[in-house]
DNA sequence: GCGACAG
DNA sequence: ATCTTGTCGC
């Protein structure tokens, strides 16, 4: 093999996973996902967002807890790795996952929901990062991503809480949802424990005054730069 | 073979 | 994700 896949292959080992067998996975744990409502009363809501500080090869995970009436800030978490696996399309939760299980350990006490930045099912095998921390951690996970990863969906009207199913292949995999008007849409998808209908109730809960959520944005900053 | 491609 | 200031537009 080339260096490159060479290279890919010895990070990737940290997991003992080459990107085939990551993708193998992917469908085995994709089985064991709960995509309707098995969640209880939800008082929680934690955002979680990772960073990658200065390329210095060390990923970066926070974890911040809010109330759900009030958006206040209840706890917050951080936990630090070197980055052991490299960004792939796809293979997104293999990266961003362990410190991820990490910050959530730090908490005093898990939070009743989980917003990840990334997609839920809205991904090729229906295992988005938010599917993996979310049964990986037993904690109801909701994807919330900023951008596409796959779908096609009808013209979305322009108005604050607009939403169109997103589909492939014939499925219904999540929905992009347009969370201010005139913005860009945020491509929310189940996670576990979670019907899309939740999911989208969920995050429109979490609208503050901006494009993104209000978790993944006090989450963003912890996991930014000059933070920590 | 040619694009697309979460963060 | 990260590198980075001012600037075009509503």
């Amino acid at each position: 093999m080339d260096a490159d896949s060479a290279k890919r292959r010895s990070v990737a080992h940290a997991w003992n996973l080459t990107p085939e067998e990551a993708r193998g996975l992917q469908k085995t744990l994709a089985e064991r996902l709960i995509l309707n409502d098995q969640l209880g009363p939800v008082q929680t809501v934690a955002g979680v967002d990772i960073g990658f500080p200065r390329g210095r090869g060390i990923t970066r995970a926070a974890v911040v807890v809010l109330r759900l009436d009030d958006l206040s800030v209840v706890e917050q978490a951080v936990a630090e790795e070197p980055t052991r696996f490299p960004y792939v399309p796809g293979l997104l939760s293999f990266r961003e996952v362990p410190a991820a299980l990490r910050a959530l350990q730090r908490l005093s006490r898990p939070p009743d929901l989980l917003l990840c930045d990334g997609q839920g099912t809205a991904h090729p095998r229906r295992f988005g990062v938010a599917c993996h921390l979310g049964l990986l951690s037993d904690i109801p996970a909701i994807g919330v991503a900023k951008s596409r990863l796959l779908g096609e969906h009808a013209p979305l009207a322009r108005e604050k809480g607009a939403w169109q199913p997103l589909r492939d292949k014939g499925e219904t995999i999540g929905a992009v949802l347009r969370s201010r008007a005139g913005v860009r849409p945020l491509y929310v998808s189940p996670g576990h424990r979670v019907s899309l209908e939740t999911a989208l109730h969920y995050t429109s809960a979490c609208l503050g005054r901006y494009r993104l959520p209000e978790t993944t944005r006090v989450a963003d900053r912890l996991a930014g730069d000059r933070s920590a």
